[in-house]
DNA sequence: ATTTGACTCTAACCTTACGTCATACCATAA
DNA sequence: TTATGGTATGACGTAAGGTTAGAGTCAAAT
């Protein structure tokens, strides 16, 4: 009869050597022989065990499941299936719920979702978008926008509605003392409120160090967008550079 | 804001004291405070954050996913979702396979399968039955009988028809020598070739410790059972004594 | 005869997402 | 004041192996 060295016969069934060596320690499947140096010898018999195991194993049955089938000629083999086919049949259950949820999430997210590229810059003709752009760029560099552009095309367009409709009065607010300086206790105060406005859009989602960091580029976002700042009817593009450092002094003196 | 104990979120959330702890410890879910006793103590934020965690996890997602998830913003939601999708898919799809493999094997089986009572005995009247029954049970215990029953059930009708035609003719030589001793190296030799042409009914099911005690249970069947040892037509009971003698010598002296 | 290179052995630690003690500390009501 | 019940940390256990690490073995090539 043939015998089958350990990675002869992990060649032969598809299986890792350390398997074998988990099933030989289990009992599960014991070596033929060993030679003399403690190699495990495995002949054909071990193989066609090797495949039963397999079979019941591709059934997600548990090795300890499958110790018993295969030791114990008493077991009752059919009601193991049946018992096995009961479970799996709860378990496809389950996934498909699971597919139900996700595809109900993603329906709502993309739904209420996404501004298009076009939808963030309508209103504006494209020469006015790269205008903009390519001055944001200077000024701030290519990152910020990017990252700008990326934070808001995460929001929904709910979102986006509550960002451009909801603060007008605080703006307006600000607008009034912008003459002040952007860490001056008055300017702070309001833009203390204009935080915690904003902050119910974010949820519970972040930490709060990377809400602050979001504070942070949601000033930058009102640079590069206009339309954030628009007072009376009116771009304000100082008011929003304004804005942004008084901002980023409130996140900066926030964070410690 | 209200503040929760270790208990009290777990009730309020339906999750262990444990998992808050570990959730604390892998930094999904910090709580808020801790008292001077280091007593955990949470927040509205955090039972929040932990409706979070809970669904991502209700949908199987592996706490590291759910970590990134929720601590970075820049985390594509919808990418993740997915993919997720997709393995979940692919799960089910297995799953399917399996069932249906399930199925299979279940119908094979119940196909050729288990021999009733009726089958068992047919042949026999019922008197005839209940006589070879108490008689068995007289010469070797209720259990052996049980014993030997219930293996017999266990095979498909295949192996039963193999087992009362197949070995015809081995027993008929055996039944040529048996006036010599079971133990005798004659018989042996026979009673070898025997256990050979029928080992490969039980495939590798068993181990060989099992197989052998099944060896011998088969002896105890071929007495209890006299469709067995029909030679030439003429039922040979004191044969089906002498033959069991004989299977259990060579079952015992391999053993060791 | 020796040196590679491919295998082999055992032992031990690592993984997931907690459950289950064990032991000690804390809080509140009767 | 004690009984009761909540809390904390730490350690071990689970399933099915993966992944080193250190040491020994085998056959072929030099």
């Amino acid at each position: 009869m043939q015998k089958y060295t350990a990675k002869g016969l992990s060649n032969l069934a598809g299986v890792s050597v350390r398997t074998l060596h988990y099933y030989d320690k289990i009992g599960l499947l014991k070596p033929a022989i060993r030679t003399e140096a403690k190699y495990r010898l495995y002949g054909g018999n071990e193989l066609l065990r090797l495949q039963q195991i397999l079979f019941f194993k591709e059934l997600d049955f548990p090795l300890k499941e499958i110790l018993k089938i295969i030791n114990d000629p008493e077991f009752d083999l059919i009601k193991a299936l049946e018992s096995h086919e009961q479970a799996l049949i709860l378990k496809q259950k389950k996934i498909s719920k699971m597919l139900d949820t996700i595809e109900k999430t993603m329906l709502n997210l993309k739904e209420k979702k996404m501004i298009t590229d076009d939808e963030l810059y309508n209103g504006f003709t494209k020469k006015e978008v790269s205008k903009n752009r390519k001055e944001t760029i200077e000024k701030y560099g290519a990152e910020a926008l990017e990252k700008s552009e990326a934070y808001l095309k995460k929001l929904t367009k709910e979102q986006f509605e509550a960002l451009k409709n909801e603060q007008k009065e605080i703006f307006k607010t600000l607008f009034k003392i912008s003459n002040q300086a952007p860490d001056s206790k008055e300017v702070q105060l309001e833009v203390a409120r204009h935080y915690n406005n904003i902050r119910k859009f974010w949820g519970t989602v972040g930490t709060k160090n990377t809400q602050w960091k979001d504070y942070k580029g949601l000033g930058e976002l009102y640079i590069a967008d206009e339309r954030f700042t628009i007072i009376d009817g009116k771009a304000q593009p100082d008011f929003a550079i304004f804005l942004s450092k008084a901002m980023t002094y409130f996140a900066n003196s926030q964070l410690k």
